[in-house]
RNA sequence: GCGGUCGUGAUCUAGCCUGGUUAGGAUCUGAGGUUCCCAACCUCAUUGCUCGGGUUCAAAUCCCGACGGCCGCACCA
């Protein structure tokens, strides 16, 4: 692991961002908790995230669904079958093969749908052996990734974890449909956990059994939704991204928007504008460690006519992670549904019948959480996480210059008026450069420091983060002049 | 899951090979002092050998197992 992993990953521990959860009985390997730094960061990326993505349209809403689904749903979807690995281990080296894999590769055919006792049939029969040692194969094992569960008290009612939040906006696309007065497009936005029983968990929260994604559904007649959105708008977009032939060698082309279409449909090159400007333009993220990147065939789902992810170049990870992706998942969902549930998932628009097609935009908030982290720790002569300031955990630092001579009660009385308004932090403890320290560690944007002019003219000097400059600001209309402020205006 | 490697206060680490005084340092944190703007300084204080067995008169140190971290393989619809 890097050094920058581990000088992240201190800081973390130290102030209360992240650390393993179940720490005090040695870990629990996938699983991490939020401390109150990272807690409040995290929700305040949701938030960020929330009115950016339901801002992108008037159709766009946010609904909440459940974490554990019945096994009928599941079943529908395709995780109960495809959500699953058949391992098979050689007697000799002991490795684990795909049984689909290796029963492909025999036969030439895809083997996807067969389940253990088939795969078996088919290694005794066509004689297959270990690839690495030749050795002999053992009974294959099925391993699906969900969490099983047992529902009620006989515990007959079987059911998963969701493996994904989408799902429950899917099951709830008929009521949304009623609900939102029969029209198309729309969009479901969840912002929640799922469950995923990764073999083997690793990187910190890069790879987690239960995670939290922010993720839109945007169901969507195929006919129609094209001349449904304002492309001019971001027609002059460059889009930074990577085809499946040279995304290897790390190379980012930055091409605009508009070029895009003979490539992509321009529903999706759109809302790949949309997610760009939310990371370039809102957050800040410095522009050559964001990309999309193509995934290939073979990569990607199935059910996924197209599917890039967004990445992110995370030093402490060694390079491109993915944070996010953007998928073109057809009418699979609503098919599979109608089909499980015997609901009819059509629905009239302008004079016709069509099943919706969904386009969904992912996002994995412990991912962005870490690359934050990462992408904005700095750290020579000072250490400054730069994030920016709508997801900084505390928002003022605020104190008294020295603790004494009333100035700690000026500071308080600041402190008080500002509280409700603002994530602050008042502190009188070791000397003003420490307590600027100790902000900047945390990302903490501004600090209001009450000095001894500060009694007599009725003002506080503010300490911008980034660049340590400072300029006093009046008590009277604070609150309003910081909330300026927060938004890139000159204070009143 | 397999193989390799590692696990010492909140953080980073010395000690382990060669078992034996009170487990040392730095940072951090808390209290007090000092302090008119960027981790200053002084005094005092809190917190530790991942867990469980075993060997031994004696285990942070040696052995076994578990758990966890990292790396490689596999996996990541």
């Amino acid at each position: 692991m890097t050094r920058r992993y581990d000088e992240v990953m201190s800081l973390s521990l130290r102030r209360g961002f992240i650390w393993p959860s179940v720490d005090i009985y040695g870990g629990f390997a996938g699983f991490y908790d939020y401390g109150h730094l990272g807690a409040m960061m995290k929700r305040k990326w949701e938030d960020l995230w929330l009115r950016y993505f339901l801002g992108l349209s008037e159709r766009y809403y946010l609904i909440d669904t459940t974490n554990i689904l019945p096994y009928k749903s599941l079943k529908a979807s395709g995780h109960v079958d495809h959500f699953t690995d058949i391992l098979v281990k050689c007697s000799g080296c002991g490795l684990s093969h795909r049984g689909d894999h290796l029963v492909a590769d025999a036969t030439g055919k895809s083997a996807e749908a067969l389940g253990t006792q088939e795969i078996d049939t088919e290694i005794e029969k066509l004689n297959i052996r270990c690839p690495k040692c030749k050795g002999t194969l053992m009974p294959s094992t099925e391993f699906n990734m969900m969490f099983p569960l047992s529902v009620g008290p006989t515990g007959t009612d079987q059911a998963f974890l969701r493996p994904e939040t989408a799902q429950g906006a899917y099951l709830n696309f008929k009521r949304e449909f009623e609900s939102l007065r029969r029209k198309l497009p729309y969009g479901l936005a969840i912002v929640g956990r799922a469950f995923r029983n990764e073999i083997s968990p690793r990187q910190g929260t890069y790879r987690m059994r239960e995670f939290i994604q922010a993720e839109l559904q945007i169901f969507f007649n195929p006919g129609t939704f094209d001349d449904e959105l304002d492309f001019e708008s971001v027609a002059d977009e460059v889009i930074r991204i990577s085809f499946e032939e040279t995304k290897e060698d790390g190379e980012v082309e930055g091409i605009e928007a508009g070029d895009l279409l003979g490539r992509l449909p321009k529903f999706y090159v759109y809302h790949m504008a949309k997610m760009q400007q939310f990371y370039l333009d809102i957050l800040k993220v410095p522009r050559e460690r964001f990309r999309f990147a193509e995934l290939g065939e073979k990569e990607r789902a199935f059910y996924h006519k197209l599917h890039f992810d967004i990445e992110i170049n995370i030093d402490s990870l060694g390079g491109w992670g993915e944070i996010n992706g953007i998928h073109y998942r057809t009418d699979h969902d609503l098919k599979g549904h109608q089909a499980g549930s015997n609901e009819k998932m059509t629905v009239n628009v302008g004079g016709e019948r069509v099943l919706p097609h969904v386009l969904e935009l992912s996002f994995g908030v412990d991912r962005n959480i870490w690359a934050f982290l990462d992408v904005f720790y700095e750290k020579d002569d000072r250490t400054v996480l730069r994030l920016p300031k709508e997801v900084a955990p505390i928002t003022l630092g605020i104190f008294p210059l020295v603790s004494k001579e009333g100035l700690p009660e000026l500071a308080r009385e600041v402190y008080d008026s500002l509280k409700h308004d603002f994530s602050c932090f008042y502190d009188e403890s070791g000397s003003i450069g420490k307590r600027y320290a100790r902000m900047d560690e945390i990302g903490t944007p501004y600090c209001l420091t009450v000095d001894f002019d500060s009694l007599k003219a009725k003002d506080v000097t503010v300490r911008e983060r980034d660049s340590t400059d400072q300029k006093r600001i009046s008590i009277d209309g604070l609150a309003d002049s910081l909330r300026a402020l927060l938004k890139d205006e000159e204070p009143a």
